[in-house]
DNA sequence: GGCTTTCGCTACGAGTCGTAGCGTAATGCC
DNA sequence: GGCATTACGCTACGACTCGTAGCGAAAGCC
C-alpha cells in the first residue's frame, strides 16, 4: 500500500472513518479497467461502478485520473525483491526478470507510461511517481551494489556524491532498457535477453 | 517528413489535390498544442483552429489523436545524425547528446510517452511508431557499429541473426537509458552524465 | 466546360467531466 | 443516550469534447 495521502493530521479524526475496503476495491477496479479499456478510455465513473462505490467518493480521495492510476500501479512494484544468488550477475538477472514480469502485465504497461507522460507537465505528479515508484525500488540497486562490493565484484567508491550518481546511472540503465525493450520495441525481456543485457552491463560492449 | 500515409494509389488522382501547407501547418500546430496543453488536454478541435483549417479536414487525414501526434513527433527525430568523431566513445556521446536535446523539448516529452502508452493496446499504432520513429533511428546504431568494427574497436559478428540481436540490445539500452533519465528521473542528460553512461556501456560496471 | 476530390462551415446526438446538494450511515466525545 | 463530525450513496446539472453528416464553394485534371 502507498498509504493515505490526505491525512494532514493522522492523530485525532472524529466522524465516520474512511472505508479501507473501498480503497482496495477502487485500486483493484482501476487496474481491471486499465486492462480492459487502457488509459485513454478509462473513466472515473466506470471505475466507481466497478468498485461498487459512488463516483463522488472517488473524487473525495483522489484529485484525478493521474493520481489514482499512480497509486494503482505503484502497488504492483512492491512485489520486487532482490534475490541472493551468489554473484552480481545472477542477482541482476533475477531482479530484472521480476521487473520484466511486472511490465508484462497489461495494467502496468498501459498505466505506467501514461502517467509518466502526464508527469512531464505536472511537477506534483512527477514527485508522486518518484516517491511511490522510483525511489521505492532504487533500494534494489543500493542493496545489490553493496553486496557486490562486499564480494569484491565492484570497486568501492569513497565519495558519497559520486556513489549516488553511479546508483542513479545504473537505475536509469537497467529500468530504462527493460522498459524500452518491453514497451517500445514490444519484445519480451526473456531469459536470453536478460543474460545478454547483464553481460553488456557488467563487462561492456567490447568483450 | 513522414510522408502521406493515405495514398493507396500514388499514381493518378483526379480532383483537387490535398494542400501540403495544411499538412505542415497541422503538424506544427500539434507540436505547439503539445507544448501548451500537454497530451491529455490536447483536442483536435483546438489543433484545427491553431492550424487555420477546419476540424473535418483533420479527421479526413488522420484516424485520431494518436496517429496525428505520432507523425508530429516523428519529424523531430529526423534531425539526428551520427557524427564521425574518430572513436566509438566520442561517436556515442555525440549522438546521445543530440537525442537528449530532442527529448528536452516539451513537445517531444509530452507526446512521445503518451503515444507509446497508447500503443500498448493498439497493434497498428505500435507498428506506426516502430516504422516512423524506432526503425528510422536504428540506422544510427548500425552505422556506428559498422564504423567501430572497421576501426577494430568492436569484435565482428559473423552470424547475422546474433548481430541483429546485439543491435536491438544496444538500441534498447541507449534509448531506454536516455528516456528514463530524462522523463522518469527528470534529470538532464548533460555531458557529464553522457560520459559516465558511455563509459559503462563500453567498459562495463567493473572497471 | 465537365468531372472529381478537397475544403470550410455549421449543426448534431452522444458521452464524459467535475461539482453541488441532500439525506443517511458510522464513528468519537460527553 | 445524545451530539458533533465526517464519510457515503444518490441524483442532477452545465460545460465541454467527440466524431460525423450535410452543404456549397474551390481547385485541380481531361
Amino acid at each position: 500500500m502507498v498509504g493515505c495521502m490526505h491525512s494532514r493530521s493522522p492523530a485525532v479524526r472524529s466522524g465516520r472513518p474512511r472505508s479501507a475496503e473501498a480503497d482496495t476495491a477502487i485500486l483493484a477496479a482501476t487496474r481491471e479497467a486499465l486492462v480492459e479499456l487502457g488509459w485513454s478510455k478509462l473513466t472515473l465513473g466506470d471505475v466507481a461502478t466497478r468498485a461498487g462505490v459512488a463516483k463522488t467518493t472517488l473524487y473525495r480521495r483522489w484529485a484525478g485520473k493521474n493520481e489514482l492510476v499512480v497509486d494503482a500501479v505503484a502497488e504492483l512494484f512492491d512485489a520486487l525483491e532482490l534475490p541472493d544468488c551468489g554473484s552480481l550477475a545472477a542477482d541482476i538477472e533475477g531482479v530484472v526478470l521480476q521487473f520484466a514480469a511486472i511490465l508484462a502485465l497489461p495494467e502496468a504497461r498501459s498505466g505506467l507510461m501514461a502517467v509518466v507522460a502526464e508527469a512531464t507537465r505536472d511537477e506534483v505528479l512527477r514527485e508522486r511517481i518518484r516517491a511511490s515508484v522510483v525511489d521505492r525500488q532504487k533500494r534494489l540497486v543500493l542493496e545489490g551494489r553493496a553486496r557486490a562490493q562486499a564480494r569484491g565484484e565492484l570497486p568501492a567508491e569513497e565519495d558519497p556524491e559520486s556513489a549516488a550518481r553511479t546508483v542513479d546511472l545504473i537505475f536509469d540503465m537497467v529500468a530504462g532498457a527493460v522498459v524500452h525493450r518491453t514497451l517500445v520495441s514490444a519484445e519480451p525481456a526473456d531469459e536470453e535477453w536478460v543474460r545478454s543485457f547483464t553481460r553488456v552491463l557488467l563487462q561492456g560492449l567490447g568483450s
